[in-house]
DNA sequence: GATGAATGAGAGTTCATTCAT
DNA sequence: GATGAATGAACTCTCATTCAT
């Protein structure tokens, strides 16, 4: 015996191997370019049994966005820990979502590049998950600046302008080190914390964010 | 009189209307989603007449890449004085930036949205074109580096990295600026300025960057 | 009832029409001239069943030109009995190849007429299927010449050169006997068996070759 | 001086070039793939000019037709003596189609492949030809025959079967010679000429057709 | 007389989607 | 529950042909 021919599986295992594979696909091809067929080569199945279950290519899509967009906020979620300051909140976010999207290249590029370029339906839907983490930074500015010094505390819209650019900015990065070989979630982290707590002022001065427990995070490599 | 049918033009000008019809169509609907007829359609020609002076789909998009990267970076290259220090290059290119892409919302939307997901021919095209102004970025933050204090000059490598997150930073933040209204150019530069120079941490601490001339530049609104 | 939407077959039974189909297109249009709409009309599926079994044009050529000339070659290798003397080889070959021919007129028509100004690829397939033929024949003509008179026995390059004649008046016979009404097979054969083995000299000096059992094969009618 | 832009020839002599331009080209691409735009390229006219003089694409191809058709017949007709005994008549006409076909490849195949291949209207132009010299061939028989042993006249139907074994057994030579290196016009003539006259029969029994003398066949060189 | 500019019509091919079994 | 069979619609690309100059 073996799995050769593992037909009759329950639905939702089923399932879970067409959003596999149209993940997959969809991150490497795009929208238009991922056709039905490949899909269901990849997962095995049969093309009807697809449509049976996910009744059409948007649906399809739809349903890999929703899943890597609920994977990636949890996993954010699941590495911060509400009870720190704010910096360390940050830190660790921005730790777990360079973990994930390095270790789910494909849930990423859906996400990132296929849904944001495959126009309405798709965009907003991601938008939705995007404004969810631009929120919990702007919030996170917000405590941070009400923690530190009293004379100037930053207003709402300039917080979320920072975050906005910190988010895009990981957002980059995590594009940028998934393509270069030898760039662990880790240090693209570091790199960016550096940047957004320090500026290129701070550290040209000397003054880098440090990290915690783990003393040495380098900003590149060495 | 009335232009109704402006037929018999010379080439040159036919062509400069399709690139302009194609690099919207493209900027819109992704390489595949955008059809030559939809694109003959908007140029106001036939679309054999495409065909005769573009050659095929694949060309014409890589035109629509060559001639939307070229005047990018001809507009941030004229924005930049080079012999003013590193802080007020770097704020000058950043306003350039932001102008043009607000100016091209769909020339940028083919080079950074849609050239980047639609597979090799395109995507290095585009990177070439990164690939300077990273340079560019890492030149000017090693030669700030070098002009402020001794204790610690920034290793190459160090740079790189940090040029590739502002790089990325000001890509993200020129979408977002393209899509809210009311963000202008000045104020999408003046926020990642603040970003970047000083800092989370700075701005917290209320040492924010100071742009030149027109004394204040608020970070998001005022 | 009826047959009206006889929709539904194995796909055995509908590549079979689609090549049915193809091969009368093809040898009426030629190449250029069939376009796949009418092929799939007239083998009564839609276009894209037609790409689904056979790929595309040119397999779809290829597949008539070799389903064509198995059949005419297995046809002639069925008619002819390797035992007999050459000349009752000859003409039982001629006798088979005129009887196939006119029963299958739009397969000749592929072999001989269109797959060879078609170009290269469809060239060299039918090139092959003839060279067999040449060869057969050429090798009939070296052994009635060693049967025969011992004075002076043909060379192969001549053998050859007659083997090429031979045929090449055979293939004319047949587009003449199929184009021509009241030209039965039996009859094309038994004039160029006389062609051949007496020539027009034998002819004029009334020594034809005599075929076998039925005493008269007429020359040309009557 | 120079003939670098020799424009404005007389009509004539521009329409010789474009009916060479489209000989070469129908003779290689066959009607469908020869396209207006390379024969006028190869003319080294425009597109217009050549609608301009020769209307059509279909009237084109019928000028290449009656235009190669005529000087073959042309030349086959200069090369026989009527006052010569028939055998004579018919080596002099095959040693001038076989010179003829062997220095215009392309003319004689746009009449001998793409012509017969293209439909109606064309094959029926090649067809009238093809009929004089088949009728002339008919004539030759008849009067060998008549010139003949007195025993058994050929009748008229059979002559005209032979006749037309005789000129298909041509053209394929001549395609065939065309095609193989190292076989001149000469020697296609004289296999051909043996194979007629001789038959296999005659050639195995050692009593082949001998030619003339070579002195006075004046046909190709000498 | 000669041509650059332009197009209507149609070709091959692919794809998302649905029945009938 | 699962699939082999089948298609409407759309897409890229080409070609013969014609104006306006």
């Amino acid at each position: 015996m073996g799995e050769v021919k593992s037909k009759r599986m329950p639905r939702a295992v089923r399932e879970r191997q067409m959003l596999d594979a149209a993940v997959r696909t969809f991150g490497r091809r795009g929208y238009r370019g991922a056709s039905m067929d490949e899909i269901a080569d990849l997962a095995g199945v049969s093309k009807p049994l697809v449509y049976l279950y996910l009744n059409s290519k948007e649906d399809l899509f739809t349903a890999c966005i929703r899943r890597e967009a609920a994977a990636l906020t949890a996993a954010v979620r699941a590495g911060v820990d509400p009870t720190l300051p704010a910096d360390r909140q940050l830190w660790e976010g921005l730790l777990a979502f360079f973990t994930h999207t390095a270790e789910n290249p494909d849930g990423w590029a859906v996400l990132h590049l296929q849904a944001r370029t495959t126009g309405e339906p798709f965009a907003a839907e991601v938008h939705a998950m995007r404004e969810e983490i631009v929120t919990f930074v702007t919030q996170l500015i917000g405590d941070a600046s009400r923690a530190g010094r009293r004379d100037r505390e930053l207003p709402l819209q300039e917080a979320a302008a920072l975050a906005e650019a910190l988010v895009g900015a990981a957002e980059s990065l995590a594009a940028w080190a998934n393509t270069t070989p030898g760039v662990p979630a880790r240090q693209a982290a570091g790199t960016l914390m550096n940047f957004a707590w320090a500026g290129l002022g701070g550290l040209m001065e000397g003054r880098p964010w440090t990290p915690p427990e783990r003393a040495q995070i380098p900003v590149a490599a060495g």
